[in-house]
DNA sequence: ATGAAAGCGCTAACAG
DNA sequence: CTGTTAGCGCTTTCAT
């Protein structure tokens, strides 16, 4: 199954000149003459000469193409991220390449050092549900390879983070039920270790507090697979069922419409009973039924903060890096 | 920025013993002797020794890796079938990267040659709504590299398909419309050039004649971009506003929910007065509102198809292979 | 301004 | 069973 392609030794050949003079005319070096350089050029372009992107990564530790792993594509919040994330990649000339977890670790591990075994030049990634230990990420890190994290971020890893605000959207969420009436607010949410958990969790807790409503655990239910699986759904809300919520804050993509399928499925009459306000990057909820308050968050601009400082990072000659965390603000949209 | 790793030559001089071994001791070669592979094994492992899959598929020009190209992954068909197709390359241990052409003929081109030059084993790849000439993609071929399109297929190519039966998924459609009553029924599509669309209009075709429905040009509205663009939708619902249809086909995962939105946005006093069937494979049509009809490709399946297919031919030794068009049948789904 | 030669990390004849 | 050597395609000193 070999299918050869020109080279830089064939072109040599052709023109009767050596490889290197040929890899220099290529890339335009300024210690060959304008003459030989036209030459080549045309040659290479009549032949269709394409660079061996393999080889030149062996030789120079770079591919100009980053990594990006998510959970699900399937997702709008992170199929928007990428594109935020492409946006910025292509205007620089850096490939991108996806690859997904489904939430599962081992997954997760076997796409980073795929990627970064192939001279992927950095990494962009949001963890997996199932994640607890980083320390392959970390001594990754410490070798030099860029990593920037975003949405799902692991705690104490020197990397830069791009995040939103999830305690305020919580609370913004919480503080708008509470305003419609809600006296009993729910919170159905994902997995337990993730960073988005704790902080949207923390923004639940605030808003229940500022508004002096009910702290009730049994009104918080995981899903430890963010609702990917539909058993766990069907559980959760089958749970809160039985605790006569009347509002509920939706921690996530898959949760939010996982819960309104679940609804239309097992609790059609309740339906309208329960105001729900949810995290949802959707560019359809207005389609929606029932109706549904969207907490957004700003997801194509973080796919672009993000995928900015991880070049900027891979571009830095020098590894002394001050890593931050972008903290972006989430917005609210009502529908009626 | 650089950072080492361990290298066959370092194991080889800790170990005393030639790079060549110690490669056979880890690929466990036949030739090298129990004793040995032992000792090598030892050491990589406790080094954390990582081939470099980059020297690898430069001497082998082979990577273990396919890729995946889609105009958009933020679509249910398509994020659907990628998960079929990763089913399967994972189970036959195959990486799997995916790029967007977001429908640009551009950058589509530019993703097949990036992922052609590094090395990708083979590509399974929907065209772009864009794409109208698609001899570099022949050119390739030709070359030997396996390409195995899905979907959105070109004409009088040499390569291995997997499609639905757009034609009797339109059929249908129509069937039941008019079942239900219709008369004037529309149909809302996408590019003019992609093989879907033409497939979809002519069972949308034969269906109106079946029931000596109307044909009338005006009921049939084509959007380029596929329902990308929110104004080439606005436009195409605006003119069918006139038309006085009854019901409507539409052709795809991104105008069905588009059509939607219009409705929802300019047209909220009509919903309801026109019967709805879509080409979808949204999981969650039972949560839209107006209720609508499905037509569900088997995404799924069909990425596992062609990436069965697509693999095969990597691994066929001898490039005789015959190429088949595996058409896949739709459902359809009503929702109350 | 151009060429020769070495080497990136790995594999595979070919020798022994 | 193991070592030597060459080479994948490219870049890059170092000569000239």
């Amino acid at each position: 199954m070999a299918f050869e392609n020109y080279t830089i030794k064939d072109i040599a050949k052709a023109l009767n000149l050596s490889p290197s003079t040929v890899s220099r005319a290529l890339r335009d070096s300024y210690e060959i003459s304008a003459e030989t350089k036209k030459i080549v050029l045309a040659y290479a372009e009549k032949m269709n000469y394409r660079a061996n992107p393999i080889a030149r990564s062996l030789k120079e530790r770079k591919s100009y193409s980053i990594g990006i792993i998510v959970s699900e594509i399937a997702n709008n919040f992170f199929s928007q991220v990428i594109d935020g994330i492409e946006s910025i990649a292509y205007a620089k000339n850096y490939q991108v390449v996806i690859s997904q977890t489904h939430e599962s670790a081992d997954r997760e591990r076997l796409n980073v050092e795929h990627l970064y075994g192939r001279s992927t030049d950095g990494l962009l990634m949001a963890l997996s549900a199932e994640t607890s230990d980083v320390r392959y990420l970390e001594s990754l890190i410490e070798k030099g390879f860029p990593i920037v994290f975003f949405d799902r971020v692991p705690a104490q890893i020197p990397a830069h983070r791009v995040i939103a605000d999830n305690k305020q959207g919580g609370y913004d969420a919480v503080h708008y039920l509470a305003q419609r009436g809600c006296k009993r607010v729910a919170h159905l949410t994902g997995a337990r270790t993730l960073s988005i958990t704790k902080e949207r969790l923390e923004g639940y807790q605030m808003g229940l507090q500022a508004h002096a409503l009910d702290m009730d655990d049994a009104l918080v239910k995981y899903c430890q697979y963010g609702g990917l699986q539909h058993g766990e759904l069907q559980q959760a809300v089958t749970e809160l069922a039985d605790t006569d919520y009347d509002g509920i804050f939706i921690s996530g993509d898959k949760l939010t419409t996982g819960y309104l399928q679940v609804m239309h499925e097992r609790y059609a009459a309740q339906i309208g009973q329960v105001a729900i306000a949810g995290f949802t990057n959707s560019k359809v909820v207005n389609i929606f039924s029932p109706t549904i308050t969207a907490i957004r968050q700003p997801a194509f601009e973080m796919g672009q903060r993000a995928a900015e400082l991880l070049i900027q990072q891979i571009e830095a000659k020098h590894s002394g890096v001050d890593f931050e965390t972008v903290v972006l603000p989430t917005t609210m949209i009502e529908n009626k």
